[in-house]
DNA sequence: TATGAAGTGTGCGATGGCGCACACATCCTT
DNA sequence: AAGGATGTGTGCGCCATCGCACACTTCATA
């Protein structure tokens, strides 16, 4: 495992003391200097989808505000969300492992911002930059075990406890109390039907945990929340803190370097 | 993406002939040498425990016969299975990605044999041989596209695809028509009740696909099999062959050189 | 400030799978 | 050949969620 130094005690490039995408923030300066000028700065809206399911993984992205959802397309032309990805990870990093296509769907879900960078830019650069690489993969056993969570999660848990931990998920990666989600767009993503996030949602409204608002949810109860989702938050939560320290989603200033 | 040359062309060792996993079997010799005297066969017995989930990763194993599945042990006591792992793949690549303990139960469904290799050396093995290396990537890839797929299926599909998928990725991992699964263990890895394995199998056995006979079921037609399983098994499939050629699950010596 | 669009709450019958229980079949052992 | 252990089929009430439908509320905009 390589010893990464604290981003903090190497920043002379400007552009990276306002990156707020944990891996770029991560990187040490000479690493981050390998990647800037290739790296460019898009805007993310609502709807909009970074990789089709089938199709080439042409760019990669570092999200650095918002969120994305990775969706796998039934072939019922139902979607169903597998995984999110927040400031905290990557878009795309399955090039890394050899894949050309995109299994999933990945969607923006809250409209932010991102890095860019060809998946042929980001290959080159990763060869030589073995901290991003550790990094990168790393993350990419992150998000497995995110998916992995996600599959028992379906299997096993009531929707109050899904929805619950997505709120939670959402909110960790906006970072915002007051997220722009309709009961719709969530039962999409969790696979089920509209009325019935809005029954989970108004047993959580009712006992103050959450307020609906006409496509604006606000988390009122942070604690409440937690002890209404089930264990699958926790468990993804602390893999992550096991390979990139103890404070997954808050700003990069506040983090503790990586072990 | 590596070009390697086809395995066959480049067998000194006698050992490398026999290797039937698909991962060993695809290096080139200078490769598989560097790996070979590392490598310690063992026989897995059915129920046999390779990881234990959230314990460190000690032994990595590539399979050579018989069949391993990854499980999520959720809280309740209840595991749920993610993932399956036969001769095309190994158990506990995830050091490669950076993780020191296994997130996940792996334990043998069907007993059989496999070749162990300590963390430590693989990583070292890793570093020296591209190829086993690239290889290594591309599966973890395809495992986590099978997970996914999985979470999709555990979400939008009935019992009865499942099982079909299930066991069409069983029969394809064992290599045999006649499987030693009992309803119990099936209802275990798939997250349901017995009773619910007895009717789904017993509406497939009706049609004329399945024999189950006391522990041990037949599958009798292959091809009704497959219109009985929901896509999630030829989209795994599939994804395995865009990375790995077209047989996936054949004897290696049957197999296309990787492309 | 009226109107429509977008979003949310609720109702009702249907259904897949749960939880539990028990009978029956097959195999192994003695 | 008898008896126990293991494995399979079935029944019944229950519940979460489905599928569909409709009314109500909030917001944006003309």
């Amino acid at each position: 495992m390589l010893e990464l130094p604290p981003a903090e005690q190497h920043v002379p490039n400007p552009i990276h003391a306002t990156v707020r995408n944990r891996i770029l923030a991560a990187l040490p300066a000479e690493e981050f200097k390998l990647i800037a000028g290739k790296l460019h700065r898009v805007e993310l809206a609502l709807g909009q989808s970074l990789h089709r399911a089938g199709e080439p993984i042409e760019q990669v992205f570092f999200v650095d505000s918002g969120f994305i959802s990775a969706l796998t397309m039934l072939s019922d032309g139902a979607p169903l969300e597998i995984g999110l990805i927040g400031a905290e990870g990557v878009a795309g990093v399955s090039v890394l492992l050899g894949a050309t296509n995109s299994y999933s769907e990945t969607m923006c879900q809250t409209a932010g911002g991102a890095y860019r960078i060809t998946t042929a830019e980001l290959k080159e650069v990763v060869a030589q930059a073995p901290h991003l690489r550790d990094l990168l993969l790393r993350y990419t056993h992150v998000f497995h075990v995110q998916v992995a969570q996600t599959a028992a999660c379906n299997a096993h848990h009531e929707l109050g406890q899904r929805l619950a931990r997505w709120l939670l998920a959402a909110h960790d990666r906006s970072g915002v109390a007051e997220l722009s989600l309709t009961q719709d767009l969530i039962a999409v993503m969790l696979g089920v039907r509209r009325s019935t996030v809005s029954i989970a949602a108004g047993t959580l409204q009712k006992a103050g945990v959450i307020r609906y608002q006409h496509g604006r949810i606000t988390i009122l109860d942070r604690v409440g929340l937690e002890n209404a989702a089930c264990e699958c938050y926790e468990a993804v939560a602390s893999e992550y803190r096991s390979l990139f320290g103890e404070h997954p989603f808050e700003s990069p200033s506040a983090v503790a370097p990586l072990a």
